[in-house]
DNA sequence: TATGAATGAGCATTCATTCAT
DNA sequence: TATGAATGAATGCTCATTCAT
């Protein structure tokens, strides 16, 4: 299929048009989540935003940079979606049922083990550690949430670092498929019940 | 320069070296495994092994191949460890406790849900369903060791699978390592007592 | 990252920074006869001027006129520097002297050959024309000079545009650093006179 | 024009052809002098040894990997037409104008100065010593013979490195062309005979 | 006068794979 | 059984140049 020719040089302004730039970012990312880092080439970024790779390298100096740039903002979203969600008034299991069953829905399988592994392997240690810093916000948001239900007495004492990780690794099981491509559980609402029942037998008083 | 690794105990026959095709097996499981498919080349894997590219090509008809293999030979030595471990008459928690014990030690991060991701992002159909039975395979054999404990009592009834799954990553959140390289824990041993009794608590009758 | 530099001096008008094309063009000029034609990018030039690099293509419409342009002033500039030299009463020897010790205290190697062979190559050949033209002139104003010195019975009769090119040549050894970085003279004076030595045993009458 | 067409794989092999790494030394040598380093693209040299790219970096690891070595067996090949036209038993001064006239003939203007450049420029700091080690093993064939003719006399006393380098730059006069492609002196021998002679004004006894 | 945004072609390098020996 | 020599397609990245503003 051919793509629709461009024009050289800048081209003619369009309002309500999104800047390159967020274009390019948001549909790295998509590609980043689907497939990883090494299996998006910078030209199948291009493509996917209908433009050059030098596009893409005008806004992003390396590869690097971009994926760089791409897991942040994503753990800053996640970050977000879950403060927006554990800030509510609900009761806390059924607003930690809401957050699994969100994330859930959302098509795309959010792994952030293999991000970090893929982010150790192919990113500079600066890059790495600006990746490793954007985690860390993530995380410590849940800890905090589960701090603050520690000292209403909803949940039992305990390290909440060490809770926020479990929850969000039972999480991910709700993510798995087997061969046949099946979900252990029929819909994203019940595997988000079962996923914290189980993780409330542990956490409860 | 790496020269190539000699094995312990009597040499077969008069030659002192395991069969190639091995070496190259092994060879490229840890390889694969530390760092990805894709980053690993078969000439990183040729190198690693000390023979030529077409040597490997030789045993194994592509890398999908090679990889397919890999992850195949992985999954059953996990397979047999697990069930070696679960077959002892210990307490079942106890058990529990030294798989994880054991798989944290192994200081290669076996991330399943990263092995599984990249082989259906870059095997053939056809391999990827082996891989898929093959993890089936190692699944099955906790899944088994549930039902047992179920049946015996020791444990609620419940979702053997579902218990399975969470019980894998549950074990994974030892793996888990911050910024600054520090893990949860202090020690294996520990990080194995605290997820085997975050499981227990969620599974006990 | 480095500041636009000032120049010294009462500023014209009210403004106080040169005009854009002469800070382009010396800027170019420094970058070409240290780094080569094609190691010099616009990015390169822009980025040390201090300006983007479509002002640039305001004011030169390639690379190769820059280049061009950048050449023709450096030999406008040596000719110049050259026929103040030559045109003082001292003796012919002194004033020979003087030139090479000028030329090897600029800090910066003035290979004619090595500019003439990447105009050659880079050019177009009305661009090259114009080079060549400029080159020219630059080793008349020697020629020249020769010619006068001749008619004198300063130096002994001979090919004139030989015995620039020959000075021009023995001056490029003055520049010669071994691996080391050292040069074959301890200082540029000392350069300067065994150089003019040289030169002197060939053409004294 | 197309090329034609080669086949996968390794190449049935024919006797009396010259190894292909050898073709690829001296097309890149060819390549190198006539364009400069920035000019040849690896796939410029591919094309001219009608083998791929990847054939090329199949025995040189870089560019600059090719570079060093092709400019080293330059070196190296000069450095031994030299010694076999000063180890002659001629008188010396005939000796220097059989040199200058062979080197004006080959039809490529070897500058050694602009090649000393490209390398700083381009190589990296090991190759640059490698390359420098062969200049300084070139020059000092010349110094030696230099010094074995002050000894014998025919030469008066003086800093042979210094003669070395100006004769050299002497030599380098006989290449140059005016802007119309004119040389200084009608014929190579010609050139020889007055270069020499200017040469040897400043050097007798 | 000066810039921001974009292109298209090229470049060094890598890599899975092939094939004669 | 194992290798040496070669390919073709991709990949990350650079660069001269263009054009609307």
């Amino acid at each position: 299929m051919k793509q629709s020719p461009r024009v050289l040089g800048r081209p003619r302004h369009d309002e309500n048009a999104k800047p390159t730039k967020d274009i390019v970012l948001e549909t790295a990312t998509r590609l980043f989540i689907k497939e990883g880092y090494k299996n998006v080439s910078m030209d199948d970024v291009a493509k996917a935003c209908n433009v050059t790779k030098a596009t893409i390298y005008y806004y992003y100096p390396t590869k690097g940079e971009l994926y760089t740039s791409a897991l942040i903002a994503m753990m800053d979203r996640i970050k977000l979606s879950i403060l927006q969600i554990l800030e509510q008034s609900k009761p806390f299991k059924e607003r930690l049922e809401q957050l699994v069953e969100i994330h859930l829905s959302a098509t795309i399988d959010i792994d952030m083990k293999n991000f970090m592994k893929e982010a150790a392997i192919n990113l500079s240690e600066d890059q790495l550690s600006q990746v490793h810093a954007s985690e860390n916000r993530m995380y410590q948001t849940i800890e905090r949430a589960m701090e603050m239900e520690m000292d209403k007495g909803t949940i039992r004492k305990g390290n909440s670092t060490f809770f926020a990780h479990t929850f969000m690794a039972l999480m991910s099981v709700g993510y798995f498929k087997d061969g046949d491509g099946n979900r252990l559980f029929q819909t994203e609402a019940i595997a988000a019940k079962e996923i914290v029942e189980f993780f409330w037998l542990s956490v409860q008083v």
